[in-house]
DNA sequence: CCCATCTCAGTTTGACTGATATAC
DNA sequence: CGTATATCAGTCCAACTGAGATGG
């Protein structure tokens, strides 16, 4: 499946460190772009069945998670840390679906509220026994080493860690 | 900047933990996620001054590191897994940039070699020292934490680390 | 008037599928 | 013949930019 012998990351760092200098950091960046690749279209695998990308799961899952069962669009892009504009598109596809309806919020008109349809919640829940099943793509490693992992990345993470 | 008081996926994570269950899985894949796109949205912009992505770059210094000077594309796809018509795609533009040269290779006809031109070189190597002025982007890290990453990581690509 | 929120149109990027030409 | 290599056409997704509409 490989296809070749060695490792090409572990390859690169060695020729980089024979030719340019410390490689510690050019092995770690290398790695998180392929990890994320690995781990993220093995998660799409997993709720494509329900018709959803994982970033569009991830949209369900924070509405279910909201006190009021809706949130404005603003909000969902700051929670998720993504894109106005790729927040609209998300909600378009999702709207289409039928898996979420969009209302205006009656006390600010600007705004626009997302909430789940009955049938969100449906796909929401077996989409996350699909992701479960799966141990979110990082099964390979413990739980112990999972959180040592997410501590270390947060390091990497310092404009999203507000520090008080 | 945050515009956020709180680390969203540290939330989620405790959303996670209230109402489905263990959540390391789920804050260490989420992390992936975002870190990659900051990581990578950080190398992309330190390279942009040059017209090329972190992607393209990488296609330069794998050239660079071969023995010939030239390789094979099916070569780059297979060192920097990337699929086949990804690799033609990337060539394509760093031919039209005149920072690689396509040939057939004399010996297999079937094959396109691509090498370096003089000002791919030159780009490659000033592209370098931005990259490395940033520390690959991974500079929040001690070098023993980038190592330790790393290695943590390394389950996770299990596929690309042949065990003999 | 200024600012916030959302949307729209359009660009860029890379991953991918399926089909095809060429060469071994 | 079948296989390997590369390309082409076209789809999909998400990020982004810049411009606008609407409302507070």
């Amino acid at each position: 499946m490989a296809g070749l012998d060695f490792d090409p990351i572990e390859r690169a760092g060695e020729l980089w460190e024979d030719r340019i200098g410390p490689a510690d950091a050019m092995r770690l960046a290398t790695s998180l772009m392929r990890v994320q690749q690995l781990v993220s279209s093995e998660l799409d695998a997993a709720v494509r069945p329900f018709g959803i990308t994982f970033a569009r799961y991830e949209v369900l899952r924070l509405l279910s998670f909201s006190q009021r069962g809706s949130l404005p669009l603003s909000i969902i892009g700051e929670r998720l840390m993504v894109h106005p504009t790729s927040v609209t598109n998300a909600i378009d596809r999702l709207v289409a679906q039928d898996l979420v309806d969009r209302t205006t919020d009656p006390n600010d008109r600007r705004r626009v509220l997302a909430s789940l349809t009955p049938e969100g919640r449906r796909v929401l829940e077996r989409a996350t026994e699909a992701i479960t099943a799966i141990d979110f793509a990082v099964g390979a490693l413990s739980p112990e080493d999972q959180r040592a992992t997410y501590q270390l990345l947060r390091a990497l993470r310092g404009v999203d860690v507000p520090t008080p």
